[in-house]
DNA sequence: GTGGTCTAGACCACC
DNA sequence: GTGGTCTAGACCACA
């Protein structure tokens, strides 16, 4: 389904979270589908179910799936609407921060767009291999 | 002299470190500088001893300090040959990271642009806003 | 026949029971009564039919009913002696309960007054509504 | 400082969190004092920290308490307007559940006035009673 | 010492 | 089989 980094500072439910929430985001996972079982994800993932469990749960508190005792979880109807105005935040922040840095490495605003753009080409450049292979 | 976020999943002393190493980078510690005392970053920063010390520990282990027993700790004359390295792949990296970010939510390259260059906006205005404080 | 509310934390074949012990208490269920099938009530509201065999089969050790296999369950005819010390126990139970959780947050009397004949008030107006629907 | 009911339907952590709401509610806990160290609470009220700590990670997430790494749990200056909202939803919820519960036994409004009454007047006497031990 | 995360594994309610 | 709670105990970051 997804990977998770160990080594990452990230805590480990909160990268299951952070995955979860893309998915909801891309469509991948819509209302009312139902979500890996934590025994199942655990195993698949190597981590204990507690570690999936607590997940699930934040997820459930924070109203993006809802969880049925002895049958699953499922995504929520409300998942569609929370997850467009954290999808903003997270994407603007995405980008704030990266500026925030090179400010610090103290680059000007037209050095941080040639570098962004640099990168941007080599992005697009691997994409491309990507496809041919 | 500079600003830790507690919240952050980083540790502390690795903020500290990467803030450092910032200063060295920037050629506002110069080989044979002293640093700030632990005692007095540390009540600076509101934190304990023992996270400055680390952080100073570690940055020994690296290479960009030494320190005199009962004296300070000195920016190495080592610590620019070793920063330049770090410096290049840290800032190509930012860049890259946040590119990579926001493709995982399916933002096209014209999209991203679009972002990025909305929030350098709002850098700069905030930078001017700042000034004339 | 009658609701469950699966958020709480009261186990549902709990809960079933109670409804059971509550409908003998009123007199809709009389000794000799058969009881729902359990098919026919785990339809009715949506739960595994080993949750409502749980509930049936407690009530009968409890004595209120009594089943015949293959055919179905029945109410009892001690069930009515049963209950009638249940009722009255838990009828008092639910005041003082109440109390006693109001005075914990420190109501005095002449509050818990006001606030008991509001509730009362409103449980009328909602009753009427439901009667003119 | 407060007793745990483990037989009860309601989970562990819930009665602590209902417990620490209650002494914000109260006064008794007020904005920067200090919680009980995990560890101390756990083995005063002789549970696992695990349970302790989730308490806590909820009700910060809740926003009535505020943690730090290393040093204890605060409550948080939010606390006591947030538990003002939660104040009069419970004690509402209180009566608005006991009537319910008495409307199923089928009393009217006037027994259950009687009921109410009766249980209030037998709380302030047990009340006196109790002074003068 | 503190809180935070994670693992291992138990028992429960429910399907 | 499912999710939910709880215990026991480890390791980490931080004070």
């Amino acid at each position: 389904m997804f990977k998770i980094d160990p080594s990452s500072y990230v805590p480990i439910y909160e990268q299951i979270k952070k995955e979860i929430k893309l998915k909801i985001a891309l469509g991948i996972l819509e209302a009312n589908d139902p979500l890996p079982s934590i025994r199942e994800l655990s195993s698949e993932l190597i981590l204990n179910p507690n570690t999936i469990a607590r997940a699930y749960r934040e997820l459930e508190m924070e109203g993006f799936i809802f969880s049925k005792k002895g049958i699953g979880c499922y995504v929520s109807r409300r998942s569609s609407t929370l997850i467009k105005k954290e999808r903003l935040k997270i994407l603007d922040g995405i980008f704030k921060e990266a500026i925030e840095k090179a400010k610090k490495y103290q680059l000007n605003s037209n050095e941080m767009k040639k570098l962004f753009e640099k990168n941007l080409a080599e992005m697009k450049k691997s994409d491309k291999q990507g496809e041919n292979k």
